[in-house]
DNA sequence: CGAAATTTTGATCACGTTCAACTTCAGTGG
DNA sequence: CCACTGAAGTTGAACGTGATCAAAATTTCG
């Protein structure tokens, strides 16, 4: 395939979803041509919409321009544990898609816009150009680690800890893809989506944040998060960012190795 | 590259990789054959040696042929969240080798045999056989919904809930690569392990472990675990299994995509 | 403006941790 | 063969944390 010089449209600079692929593999303007290509349907959905259901066959991965949704599951005593929040330049079906039928639900916590691609039709283009297909498993390995890593902050880290680490990794996460200031970030859902992701309970969410006010550690209004002393956070929190390595270019890969 | 038949070793039936791969995609002769020659070193680990360390760049996958590990993260103050088993089948660095340094460390629980193979060589199979990459991401995904599953065990489950998921679950890990019964299976790894996996207290886990036997759900003797009456287990850890969908063929994946 | 959702505060209590002691068992050397 | 050792498993008592329930205060939205 040639690397034609493709103009690119004004919303190229803010495609969240490029910029975070672009924190792992090389694209050229071909490669971009290609994942656009695939996009099926440009998807508006608003808050409390359904996009996965726990039980039901999903077969498509959905790229998160805008808002934010939650991976959950339900149990039948009616409590929820929400496995992740997804934000800008995630994708809605890693891994969901991948299985028979879907473990968890996905609702959108806000309004959305989100760019729909069969998954079908993206396995076609990673058999065409396997990059793709190493991005797909870096972006699992990617849910892998986060998940681990807020399994830590529930099996082990006490309350505040848990709280500072997730707003610590949340920043990063959105900084990553440009929502997000050097301190401070929006985070437009309510303490109850935070309790339940924290595996906490409301009140007890609240008094954490009241504490952690009230400590002069951060500052929150109408769900705008500010970092009042970064440093203590972190120590609180046993905070290290973690950063994924970048793919191997297939000349890098193959150098060593027979064909 | 021809597909030239090849007489497969006698170890081949049994390697438990081979099998759990099978599971979501095809594999002829060749694909083995590629497969094997990526193997640098078959290696032999006692117990308690540590495999990857956290805070340690690691660029290795290491198919386990035999024996169990743990990923773990050990905090400041000397708690220790287990975040996954690591068994016959499962590939060490995933997902710690797709990242700068691992955020984990994996410790061997039991003398172990693996296959180590150099992360640069499998992605430059990757990108001449794109079916191989596309593993990677299903075994990725896969690892990020256990992963989720558990962070719903320790967040919402009851300790007895979460000690029944977690034996359902096992045994299902371990029977799909041919290391359990129907009922049964050994997990030779102390309640240490358990309850760190578990995010409990050794005594607490104890206890639960009683109440199950005392219930009549399953019986323990040094370390073979069996379902005396699966029904009420699955029923009171709200179990469902989770199945890999397969990977498209190339055919059926761009059957309908531009090329 | 009224209704609903969300945030905040308070009081009580159950659950699971902690700490400690004791038992059981496997392995080792006298 | 038994005494000794250390690791692992088991049991008990006391405490503290975070859930639960309830209600008030505040904000958002129809």
């Amino acid at each position: 395939l040639p690397a034609t010089p493709i103009r690119l449209t004004r919303r190229d600079g803010d495609n969240a979803f490029i910029n975070r692929l672009r924190t792992f593999v090389d694209l050229d303007a071909a490669d971009r041509v290609a994942l656009r290509s695939l996009v099926e349907e440009e998807l508006a959905v608003t808050r409390r919409r359904d996009l996965v259901v726990d039980g039901y066959e999903y077969r498509k991965l959905g790229f998160v321009r805008d808002g934010f949704a939650a991976r959950y599951k339900l149990l039948r005593n009616g409590k929820r544990q929400i496995v992740g929040l997804i934000m800008p330049g995630d994708v809605i079906g890693i891994p969901g898609s991948f299985f028979d039928v879907a473990s968890f639900s996905v609702v959108a916590l806000t309004d959305m816009n989100i760019d729909l691609c069969p998954l079908e039709q993206f396995v076609g283009l990673c058999y065409r150009r396997p990059k793709f297909a190493l991005a797909l498993g870096w972006l699992a390995a990617d849910e892998a680690t986060q998940c681990a890593e807020r399994l830590v902050d529930i099996g082990r880290r006490t309350p505040i800890e848990r709280l500072s680490h997730f707003l610590l990794e949340t920043q990063a996460r959105l900084a990553a893809v440009g929502r997000a200031g050097e301190r401070s970030f929006d985070l437009p859902v309510s303490q109850e989506v935070l309790s339940d992701a924290l595996g906490l309970s409301v009140p007890h969410l609240n008094r954490m944040l009241s504490k952690l006010r009230k400590d002069g550690l951060i500052s929150v209004a109408s769900r705008h998060f500010e970092f009042l002393d970064v440093r203590a956070l972190q120590l609180l929190a046993h905070y290290r960012t973690a950063r994924l390595a970048r793919i191997p270019s297939p000349v890098a890969a193959n150098r060593r190795a027979g064909s």
